[in-house]
DNA sequence: TCCCCTGCCTAAACCGGTTCACTAAACCGG
DNA sequence: CCGGTTTAGTGAACCGGTTTAGGCAGGGGA
């Protein structure tokens, strides 16, 4: 290429990237040549020349498919892209290599690496944080030294539940999150610990209880545990489960809507109706939470600013470098009350009878 | 790091590459010193002398936030992504770089493009075709020399208009598939084309014709065309459209099921009712089409399906180099009927007096 | 006329690995 | 003990660019 212009590969460097360093004439020179002999500068070689691969990973703990069954996921790429399309920098999906995530981070073609959905004892967590690469955490608690993004989890978790207790619902299920569907769900740590217990807060209950009498002295309040995928499938498996129990609960909360959706779907196959059998609070706000009828009920958090505020703070640590001080940010969630919730059916007299407002049955 | 275990840097290269090459005790020798210093090979230096990226580009024609606005993407990835993770191939999104596919795509870090929703008159399609990189065209025409993957656009898009005929629909909408909000609608390339087409045969109507009385002679149909982005918001403008109108049709087809979800969403804000005011017919059937209320009859596509072919044909042609045969799949459509279609007020008697099957109101 | 400066271009080092061709030592059967 | 084959490891070329330091010619000022 350099010789059939009849230049460098200086200069041909040149070219294309600063061209003010060369005479017009052997600008247009070198660029005919190009474009007559189809040359296209290698990306690889100019990323390892450069040491910059603009690129980032979103790291995610399943795979694609997996991960890309929750609606949860393009809204957040939307945010990263909203940032990372502006600055030319391309997103990359990192999804475990072999089940391992570690093995799919060091083969990551990227300058950073935005973290999503890791419990805090990850195991693959500490060969991040030593790889030496730019990281950002998405709703990871203790992840000193990095960049946090995460959401009000036990606040809105919180709200939820306290809406549906004065609402009168005294049993309700909570389906949490499950990575991999034998793998029991870690009730101290991570993200469906922190909405657990803002949900036993709302509730009333004293930390780690499932059941108990409320402060307010109004009835004993049972909660059932469970856990899925978060998936569509995943709610219906979750209908199915308290089906079987026996006595359904008079509402669930879920730790995300797409999760609540299947559940109304396997509702409605089953002629369960929402919200007058049942109650359903989802957790994210994604938009199809307003497409469903009665619409979703749920606890909203800024999903795609999440993913901006995500990017925005990646793309300034790799360009800071050292001098980069990492912060906490922890954006608001807030309750969306629609149509899936209502008081359930033995107590419905008693809450019309109060006229509506804070209701405490 | 090669000088630490007192080797060679071929040594290391071995002792991560093909530990077989080496004695153990060497191995493990060279291994405990990378975990000492904490090295890892560069992921840019390795692809550079390998000449893999060991990545694949999906190129869109939009920013990342407008495309994953609609739910097909991520159903599009993933399916893309069963195949690539399986191989331990990472996945791209190729937004145009300051409105430029051709600029991003040279700039790409990828062994492969598979190409989304560009029109075969696109401008920047030549440079794509004579860049050298593997290329899969998804529902595109008149790709020669390359991979296509498409569906039956022409055949689901008429199943859908005989049904809406057969309910006795003669006044209807379509929403085609606007890019940019103000450039035209190629009414004669690209998938709403063929869609369009597929829609005036299954109404009998002559090639191009958007008015006309169809073959049977059972009154005249009018086609009103217009277009949208492909978004919630799409839909919703469509409707404010039609609206504007003064006359509502009986009837709306859509491009998209995200559009057509957009337009049940804004009948329910008017106050028009789904199916008895209006009907709809979406396009895609994504998981979101089985969410709403009505469900949506829609023309269902094989997205996920899709996007394995599409994955696999590009893998296969990076690997095979230059004896790859290139091939055309078109993968089949098909309607799917449920809540969103009823006959027309007007029509209603008529069709129940016949009592059903092929209705020629 | 000499010197320095500016504009234009280049040689060579470098980015950090992989891979090929080759050597030295160990092993092997006869 | 010898020639031939493995085994273990190495040096150097290479991947295809970027970047730094510097060369050379022409112009302007002293």
């Amino acid at each position: 290429m350099a010789a059939r212009a009849g230049v460098s590969k200086t200069s041909v460097s040149f070219a294309f990237n600063q061209p003010d360093h060369l005479k017009a004439a052997t600008r247009d020179r070198i660029l005919a040549a190009a474009a007559e002999l189809g040359y296209r500068p290698s990306p690889i070689a100019r990323r390892l020349a450069r040491r910059r691969t603009d690129q980032i990973g979103l790291v995610v703990p399943q795979s694609t498919h997996d991960i890309f069954a929750n609606p949860f996921l393009p809204e957040l790429v939307r945010g990263i892209g909203d940032v990372c399309d502006a600055e030319g920098i391309a997103v990359v999906i990192v999804p475990p290599v072999a089940g391992s995530v570690a093995r799919a981070v060091d083969a990551a073609l990227v300058d950073g690496l935005i973290l999503l959905g890791l419990a805090p004892n990850h195991p693959d967590l500490d060969d991040m944080r030593s790889s030496g690469t730019c990281l950002v955490g998405l709703d990871i608690e203790d992840f000193e030294g990095f960049d946090v993004i995460g959401v009000d989890d036990a606040a809105g978790a919180s709200q939820g539940a306290a809406h549906l207790r004065a609402l009168g619902h005294r049993d309700v299920a909570v389906v949490l999150i499950a990575v991999h569907p034998d793998q029991p769900v870690d009730e101290h740590h991570g993200i469906s610990a922190r909405r657990l217990a803002g949900i036993r807060a709302g509730f009333g209950l004293a930390p780690g209880a499932d059941i108990g009498t409320d402060a307010d002295g109004d009835g004993a309040v049972r909660l059932r545990i469970l856990s899925t995928p978060v998936s569509e499938e995943g709610g219906r498996a979750a209908l199915a489960t308290l089906l079987e129990d026996g006595e359904l609960p008079t509402a669930v909360i879920t730790m995300s809507d797409v999760t609540a959706i299947g559940l109304m779907a396997g509702a409605a196959d089953e002629g369960i109706r929402i919200p007058e059998d049942l109650s359903i609070v989802g957790f994210d706000d994604i938009p199809a939470a307003s497409w469903t009828t009665p619409r979703l009920t749920t606890i909203h958090q800024p999903i795609r600013e999440k993913g901006r505020r995500a990017a925005h703070r990646l793309i300034q640590a790799i360009r800071s470098g050292s001098d980069h001080r990492p912060v906490v940010e922890v954006l608001p969630t807030r309750l969306v009350v629609r149509g899936t919730t209502a008081s359930p059916r033995g107590a419905e007299a008693l809450v019309r009878s109060r006229g509506g407002g804070v209701v405490t049955v």
